[in-house]
DNA sequence: ATTATATCGGTAAAAAAATACCGAACAAGA
DNA sequence: TCTTGTTCGGTATTTTTTTACCGATATAAT
């Protein structure tokens, strides 16, 4: 299979919510210039998108849009349970716990952990640990993917304890470049204050 | 000035973490082939990323760090002071309510606004306001950036409503794609949980 | 003072991504 | 059945981004 780039995944998610809506609207068919003017970019973009990842569309003829929809949400990993830990129970990492979002991507949130956890602590059903059980509640739950909305302090420590117990893919808030050698595992750097400051500038022109 | 590639902002953000935090060790003085080691790129990308933004620096001479964190910061906008509001305070809302990050980023949240709130509802010290005072709220507080993080239902008529209000630039969590027509204003659409989705799904192989 | 070392910036080359073009194929209507 | 209109996928072109090369220059050691 062909390397697919980033940007190309971007497009692959705006498509997916256009076509979703488009369906709730009862339209069950779409031709790949519909959705380029949708989405912006040319017509062409978007076939050599679909090409990569869905069956070739006839001539002459639109697309049928759940099937589209079904192979986007393939590639983009919605069909796949997958469970994750929320590692910070800060501002964010309550946030998250109480996101109702992931359900539809197939995401289960099985732990929450931070220091100085009281026992028996519970947010929106869902339990949290103590640090001191990290390596614990990642093994029996079979988690490989974690997210952490810790302070600064220590993160890139935790990161490689993270590591060290199997995590392969790590959703970083902590405000800090993140890494690790190990080439097995994912790590993306989220920084929203950061991001909004630029947006912010960007739109004030002086680029 | 040249055009700046969107990879290339996400690179200087990494190099200003990493520049900040050698700072903190006392450290002073950094060629670009340290930064292009610890970033992961190549030693000319660094120099001509830096070319595009800082003063150039002398041959033979390991650069001021100062200097560099200080273009950097001027570059990503964190000197300027930028008053946002949050629209929707829902989990994520309260959150960014409460979030200590945006300080160093020049970033002031000056209001919440959402669908029936009490009278006199404070968060963190910030006044939350009935969505009936929209326009009042953005035009006293001369603010341009909005964060909205509402629900789905009504989001893409909340964006059309506040780039009537003159915001500038919008930052949304709402996991739709959500645009305007309008050049002057720049939109950008987070879904942490497809996000996150995705990322575990290419940790897992099969790509 | 001279030489060795290592960096610098500019340009050129390579790689990657987006876009435009084109003949072929299908559908619909005459 | 034949014609017209529209879309399809593959290739070619352009644009963007990254990487490599190169002579020049400053520092430091001999």
């Amino acid at each position: 299979m062909k390397k697919i780039s980033s940007k190309q995944i971007e497009r692959y998610s705006i498509y997916l919510k256009y076509l979703v809506m488009l369906k709730k609207s009862d339209i069950n068919e779409i031709t790949s210039s519909e959705i380029a003017k949708e989405v912006g970019c040319s017509e062409e973009t978007v076939r050599k998108d679909l090409q990569a990842i869905t069956e070739n569309g006839t001539p002459g003829q639109k697309r049928n849009i759940d099937l589209i929809i079904n192979d986007l949400e393939d590639f983009l990993g919605y069909h796949e349970k997958t469970n994750i830990i929320i590692v910070g129970i800060g501002n964010i990492g309550k946030a998250l716990l109480s996101y109702a979002g992931f359900k539809e991507y197939g995401i289960k949130v099985v732990a929450g952990l931070d220091i100085n956890i009281r026992e028996n602590t519970v947010i929106n059903d869902i339990k949290i640990y103590d640090m001191s059980k990290l390596k614990e509640v990642i093994q029996e739950n079979n988690v490989t993917t974690a997210v952490i909305a810790t302070r600064r302090t220590g993160s890139q420590a935790l990161v490689d304890n993270l590591v060290e117990c199997g995590i392969k893919a790590i959703y970083n808030f902590v405000p800090l470049y993140l890494r690790t050698d190990n080439k097995d595992v994912i790590i993306e750097n989220i920084d929203i204050a950061s991001s909004i400051a630029f947006l912010s500038r960007k739109s004030k022109g002086e680029n």
